[in-house]
RNA sequence: GCGGGCGUGAUGGAAUGGUAGACAUACCAGACUUAAAAUCUGGAGGGCGUAAGCCCGUGUGGGUUCGAGUCCCACCGCCCGCACCA
């Protein structure tokens, strides 16, 4: 008897697909078509074991299609562009380019050997001229559908870098490179207009029943649809001795809009953001405002940021008048809680009915007036706001003492209905969504194809230009990334160019896309990325929509959300079929792989971690193997290289194979959720394969023959093709692969004969071979069968030969088992009720009593009720 | 603060309202072996009992039901997302 051994198996059958060009996906009409795609790996120069379980998933759901007769498409790509090569070229020199072409050739390297079913034929990254190129296309068309635009806007900008950065990468107020203080910029960007598709990209999470409901809800979220009431204070005019200021020309109205108009009449002051065109105009006359907005800027955009941020306001001494009683004046604050970004940049504040507003209005001695007591208790002193329900009833104090306004279920619908009908202001559906910014100030990303011209404006490139490549050198020297800024910014050459309008000498746009934009149609270009244009529509109406989407929850809102979007683009530019408007039909999203650490601690008390190999387990505690100290364990811990709990997936293959590792990170944990890896989990995966192994080659070489236990094990093997497609079919790979264990531990046991077994074997071979398909190659081979199991067709479950004629049926003596009886499994109630009563265990149980009722649930329970 | 999810043996986890703990790890015992490894067989929720068996048991407390891990209500704990969003 031969051993099993990985090594061999697995490079052997490798082979065997590749020369058979088994998972290259040609257009094929006559065959249904199944789509499957992982989310693509940045290019970091390692597969993680993470990447392993994702593609793991998709390699089942890839190869389980394919063998129920579907034309499968299973490609892979790299999300190439981005900081970190930037910041490797900035710490160790070399080039972005260089890094990251290299990174991905190891990480081709190291993916290969785990035999994933993809169509390598397919692969790019998107730092590809051939990919970005096309991207550049894209753009041009959606500037030219007005789904693209310029316009300034309020950035986080690290002054030492001389960037902007993403909200991610301000941490404390501070570049996280450069530790500076980071500003408050407005800069001119482009944006791509997701806004407009606020309503769209909402409903439509309704219909996508096959995505998590966690995902549509965390979606539904950010775009955060309300419903309030827009209107505006009249600013007073003052005369010429009063203490308080006019307005400036231009700003007799305040436009501000609330999602509680029902708070109305606790009105205590008007406020603007520091950003407010009128606070702007204030600024501009006056330095003490410029002063106070200047510090309202200052701090980062990040929530973290705005929460430690104390409330700051500024008393412009303007008055305005309130909607509902023209001689009750409000102040007007400037205050530094207030977005510009989001509603008018003008609130009315509602101390008793807002804590914001109440810390507010606390700090600078403003009136707190509770809207929902009678008006001879409003003044009663809150200690602090009390925010009603939106259904609650509402008292307008001032101008309607004791006048209950609402009527209906709902207080805010009765009170925008009340404030329209009197004239104040109109309904309006606002959205917390906001136009998505992709200008970076950054050389490795995809160069935004637009030329500055000093008499035509900003003008498209022509199309006949593209790729609008990156330039490799600054001027035949390296480009040096060690400098603050943009390279492409102060490149001696690249940036001049002809106006592609007039011809006269212009400037190329320095800002690069940001990197989500990549990641956002790259599913659509993997039908066809050969071609010379974004898609090509035939095979995109062929292969579209991704049928299963697999890839982690941290993509729930921007990549996914981006990405519906991009699909309503590139369908109004004629790059996506209609079908295409929802690009991925189904998503899942997988948990991480996590380890244990082990840490002791040094002399000064701080931890000190070691690698698992550097560990010896003991009844569930750790010991150093150098010295025997015991450490600290802390399970099902995020991997990450500072913990020293990293598990290299070259290192698992090298000492199992790639069929343990697949089977491994599929077998403990149902998919959605974290799975531990442990090494003795590991271990016992590869012990068990070769345990398979052992059994089917004795099979083999078994003689043929029957036997009187043949047909138990083949109902056996029903059962188990039943349960395992079920499995398979619905993301249950831990349940398939329990059962495959079972199934496993009756195939070894039986006394069938050889025929039999040898179909249960070969079953066994193609059940497994999903999540471990060299071996099961192997295993289909060794029992004689022709071709590649790769190519055999599913097995079918007979539900004829899975029915068990005889069950067994628990007793329950008012809902406790008390018995059991074997029964056949057709027979009637009231023989199955008779015979349950006379078991001596019931019989004992009942201590004379005479049941009341019994209840037959055939095939499953008898409860006998005293 | 708002929204969502989850609490089951030592551990990861199974259970269309119908025998709770499948399967796996760790553990224990036995076989084989001079021995170890490998392999094979078996055991195992807790308590009482020689045993048959009985009692308890899915975070806590209630409820619905012949029957609840599963459905409903309240509470406790943990996890995730969002958040000066007007």
């Amino acid at each position: 008897m031969t051993r099993y051994t990985p090594a061999e198996i697995e490079a052997k059958w490798q082979a065997a697909w590749e020369k058979d060009e088994v998972f290259k996906a040609v257009r094929d009409t006559s065959r249904p078509k199944y789509y499957v795609l992982e989310m693509f790996p940045y290019p970091s120069g390692r597969i993680h074991i993470g990447h392993v379980r994702n593609y793991t998933m998709g390699d089942v759901v890839s190869r389980y299609k394919r063998a129920t007769g579907h034309n499968v498409l299973h490609p892979m790509g790299f999300d190439a562009f981005g900081m970190p090569a930037e910041n490797a070229a900035m710490k160790m020199g070399g080039h972005p380019k260089d890094w990251t072409y290299s990174n991905i050739d190891d990480m081709v390297t190291q993916m290969k050997p785990m035999g994933f079913s993809l169509d390598w034929s397919r692969m790019f990254a998107t730092c590809d001229p051939e990919y970005y190129g096309q991207q550049q296309a894209l753009f041009l068309d959606f500037l030219e559908a007005g789904l693209v635009y310029r316009k300034n806007a309020v950035v986080n900008w690290d002054p030492v870098d001389m960037t902007v950065l993403a909200n991610e990468q301000v941490i404390d107020g501070k570049g996280w490179r450069s530790d500076a203080e980071v500003e408050r910029r407005e800069l001119t960007q482009w944006f791509f207009k997701i806004s407009d598709y606020s309503d769209e990209l909402l409903s439509a999470l309704e219909t996508m029943d096959n995505w998590p409901a966690k995902v549509r809800l965390m979606q539904e979220n950010w775009i955060g649809k309300s419903r309030g009431l827009q209107f505006a204070f009249s600013t007073v005019a003052q005369p010429e001795d009063n203490d308080k200021i006019s307005p400036p020309e231009g700003h007799d109205r305040i436009e501000v809009y609330t999602t509680r108009p029902d708070t109305l009449m606790g009105a205590s002051f008007v406020g603007i953001s520091p950003d407010h065109p009128l606070a702007k105009q204030l600024e501009r006359d006056n330095p003490e405002v410029a002063a106070f907005c200047a510090a309202a800027r200052k701090g980062g955009t990040t929530a973290e940021a705005i929460e430690k941020a104390d409330k700051m306001g500024f008393d412009t001494g303007i008055t305005c008048r309130h909607p509902f009683d023209t001689a009750w004046e409000l102040p007007v604050y400037i205050a530094n809680f207030i977005l510009m970004e989001y509603g008018t940049g003008a609130i009315f504040g509602c101390p008793a009915h807002d804590e914001r507003d109440f810390e507010f209005a606390t700090k600078y001695g403003l009136p707190i007036t509770s809207t929902f007591l009678p008006a001879e208790d409003a003044e009663e002193v809150l200690s602090k706001a009390f925010v009603p329900t939106k259904s609650e009833t509402v008292y307008y104090n001032r101008g309607f003492a004791g006048e209950k306004l609402q009527t209906g279920a709902d207080g805010v619908d009765a009170a925008v209905d009340f404030c329209e009908a009197n004239g104040v202001g109109q309904a309006v559906t606002k959205f917390r969504l906001r136009d998505w910014g992709l200008s970076r100030q950054r050389y490795w990303g995809c160069p935004i194809p637009v030329v500055h011209c000093e008499t035509c404006g900003v003008v498209p490139e022509k199309k006949e230009n593209l790729p609008i490549q990156l330039p490799y050198d600054e001027g035949g020297a390296p480009i040096d990334f060690s400098i603050p800024g943009n390279p492409l910014d102060r490149h001696p050459t690249w940036r001049n160019v002809a106006c592609p309008s007039c011809g006269a000498p212009a400037l190329r746009e320095t800002d690069t896309m940001d990197t989500f934009v990549d990641s956002s149609w790259y599913f659509a270009r993997f039908t066809a990325p050969d071609a010379d244009t974004p898609t090509r529509m035939e095979d995109a109406d062929y292969w579209m929509n991704v049928d299963q989407y697999i890839g982690g929850i941290e993509h729930a809102i921007l990549h996914l959300l981006y990405s519906r979007f991009f699909a309503r683009g590139m369908q109004i530019t004629g790059h996506l079929p209609s079908k295409s408007i929802e690009p991925f039909d189904a998503l899942f999203t997988q948990g991480m792989v996590t380890h244990a650490i082990y840490s002791t601690q040094d002399a000064a008390g701080r931890p000190v971690y070691h690698y698992p190999e550097a560990v010896e387990l003991k009844d569930g505690k750790a010991f150093l193997k150098d010295g025997g100290a015991e450490c600290q364990i802390v399970p099902s811990a995020k991997m990450s290289k500072s913990k020293n709990n990293v598990v290299d997936p070259v290192n698992i293959i090298d000492s199992y194979g790639a069929d343990t590792a697949r089977w491994f990170v599929l077998s403990d944990s149902p998919p959605e959720r974290d799975v531990e890896w442990t090494a003795s989990g590991a271990e016992a995966t590869f012990k068990h394969l070769g345990r398979v192994f052992r059994i089917v080659s004795d099979i083999a070489a078994s003689p043929p023959g029957t036997t009187a236990d043949d047909a138990e094990l083949l109902k056996e093997m029903h059962k188990a093709i039943h349960d395992v497609t079920m499995g398979v079919d619905s993301f249950g790979f831990n349940a398939a692969i329990a059962k495959l264990y079972g199934f496993t531990s009756t195939l070894a046991k039986s006394k069938a004969g050889g025929d039999a077994k040898r179909e249960a074997a070969k079953t066994l071979a193609q059940l497994m071979s999903p999540m471990t398909p060299h071996l099961s190659e192997e295993l289909w081979t060794m029992l004689g069968q022709d071709g590649l199991i790769t190519q055999a067709s599913w097995p079918v479950a007979d539900p004829a030969m899975m029915v068990d004629d005889t069950v067994t049926m628990p007793i329950q003596i008012n809902g406790k088992r008390r018995a059991e009886i074997s029964v056949a499994k057709d027979m009637p109630k009231e023989e199955v009720e008779k015979l349950a009563l006379s078991q001596d265990a019931v019989i004992r149980a009942l201590d004379g009593a005479v049941p009341k009722k019994v209840i037959v649930v055939p095939g499953r329970i008898v409860n006998v009720v005293v």
